[in-house]
DNA sequence: AAACCGGGGAC
DNA sequence: GTCCCAGGTTT
C-alpha cells in the first residue's frame, strides 16, 4: 500500500522545511510559551499578500520591541503604524493594534477557528493558520500556495476565484488530523520552492507521482486566473514645507489609501482622480521634481514642491527634523519624495 | 461578486 | 515592463 499523500509531504517537509524566524522546527511539539501564538499571529498578518523576504526584518523589529501581545496592546497606535511603514496594506496595522488590545483584554488568544475569525484582521486563512500552527488543531489552511498546489495536484481547470470552493474541499480531503500545522507549512514550502507559479520543479517534487496536473502535461498553466485590469496613470503633488531644518508632516485620516500614516501634505490626488495642484499655504513654491510609484490599482506620478515658511500651516501636523526623517514612519511613496528633496 | 488596499522581489 | 505574494474588509 502506498504511503498517504499527507505523510509523503510531511516526510519531505522533515528534510526540506525552510528555517524561518517565526517557525517551529518540523515535528516539534507546539511550544508551551504564552508568546508563541502571538508570534504566529504577528507573522501571519505580516505575511498576508507579502513575501517572506519582505516580512523578515519587520518581524524581527516588532518582536524585539514588543515581545508579547500585552506589550503591543500597550503601545500607542501611532508607534505601531510608524513601525509598519513600508510594509504596505496599512489596514493590517490598524487591525493589528485593535486585535492586540482585544486579545490582551481577554487574557490571550482564543484557540478555535470561529473565535479567531472574529478578531480584527483575521479572515478564513489566518484563523485556520493560527489554529493549526499555534494550537495544533486540525484546520484547512488555504493560501495562494495551497491554491496553486491543489489546483495542479487535482488538475482543476476552473478559473479562480470560482474554483475556491472545490480547492478547499480537495484541501480538506488531504489534510491530516495529526501535524496539521506542519502539513499547512509543508504545502506552503512546496508551493514556494517546488510548485512555483512559473517553471515548477516537478522533477524535485515529492508529489510528482499522484499529480494529475503533471499527468495532463501543463501544470504551470494552473491555476487559471482572470485577466488583470490595466492600472490608470494618476498625477498629484506633495508639498514639502520646511522651517529651520524641519518638515511639516500630517497624519492621513480614515481607512482609505495610506490611512493612519504620516505623510506630506498633498493636493488631494487619489487612486481614482488626479490632484488639483493647489498648495496648502501661500508661499514661494519651488518645484523639486517628481517621484513615480505604483499602487494596487493606479500608477502615480507625484510632483514634489518645496517652500520655506516662518509660521505653522493650518490644521493638525508636526515639525519633523530632517535628520530623523528615516524614523518618521513615512510610507514608501512619501519616503521617496523625502529622499528626492534631501538628496 | 467585485472593488479596494502597498510594496518589493523575481523574471 | 508584468506577475505574484502565508488576504481581509467593504460595498
Amino acid at each position: 500500500m502506498p504511503a498517504s499523500l499527507s505523510s509523503t509531504l510531511l516526510d519531505w517537509y522533515d528534510g526540506h522545511a525552510r528555517v524561518l524566524p517565526w517557525r517551529n522546527p518540523p515535528g516539534a511539539p507546539v511550544p508551551n510559551d504564552p508568546a508563541w501564538p502571538y508570534r504566529v499571529w504577528l507573522s501571519e498578518v505580516m505575511l498576508q499578500q507579502t513575501t517572506v523576504a519582505a516580512v523578515k526584518p519587520y518581524f524581527e523589529k516588532f518582536t524585539v520591541r514588543w515581545p508579547n501581545v500585552d506589550a503591543l496592546a500597550a503601545a500607542p497606535d501611532e508607534d505601531i503604524m510608524a513601525a509598519w511603514a513600508g510594509l504596505g496594506y496599512y489596514s493590517r496595522a490598524r487591525n493589528l493594534a485593535k486585535c492586540a488590545k482585544a486579545v490582551s483584554e481577554r487574557g490571550g488568544f482564543p484557540q478555535t477557528e470561529p473565535e479567531l475569525r472574529e478578531l480584527p484582521g483575521l479572515g478564513a486563512y489566518t484563523a485556520a493558520a493560527i489554529a493549526a500552527i499555534a494550537f495544533g488543531a486540525r484546520a484547512v489552511v488555504v493560501d495562494a500556495n495551497v491554491e496553486r498546489v491543489v489546483s495542479r495536484l487535482f488538475n482543476i481547470e476552473e478559473p479562480l476565484p470560482g474554483s475556491r470552493k472545490v480547492i478547499r474541499a480537495r484541501a480538506d480531503e488531504i489534510t491530516p488530523s495529526a501535524r496539521s500545522g506542519d502539513f499547512a507549512q509543508a504545502m506552503m514550502d512546496l508551493g514556494s520552492s517546488i510548485c512555483t507559479s512559473k517553471a515548477p520543479k516537478c522533477l524535485a517534487c515529492p508529489l510528482i507521482n499522484p499529480c494529475e496536473g503533471r499527468k495532463a502535461g501543463e501544470p504551470e498553466r494552473l491555476p487559471v486566473k482572470p485577466p488583470k485590469k490595466a492600472k490608470p496613470q494618476r498625477s498629484g503633488t506633495a508639498f514639502w514645507i520646511e522651517r529651520d531644518s524641519h518638515v511639516w508632516l500630517v497624519t492621513r485620516q480614515g481607512t482609505g489609501m495610506l490611512g493612519g500614516m504620516k505623510a506630506l501634505p498633498d493636493d488631494g490626488w487619489t487612486a481614482r482622480s488626479d490632484g488639483t495642484g493647489a498648495p496648502p499655504i501661500e508661499a514661494d513654491w519651488q518645484e523639486i521634481g517628481a517621484v513615480t510609484h505604483t499602487f494596487t490599482h493606479a500608477h502615480l506620478s507625484l510632483c514634489v514642491q518645496r517652500a520655506e515658511t516662518t509660521s505653522d500651516p493650518q490644521g493638525v501636523g508636526e515639525w519633523w527634523p530632517f535628520s530623523d526623517i528615516g524614523e518618521a514612519g513615512l510610507p514608501t511613496l512619501f519616503a521617496k519624495a523625502a529622499r528626492l528633496v534631501l538628496a
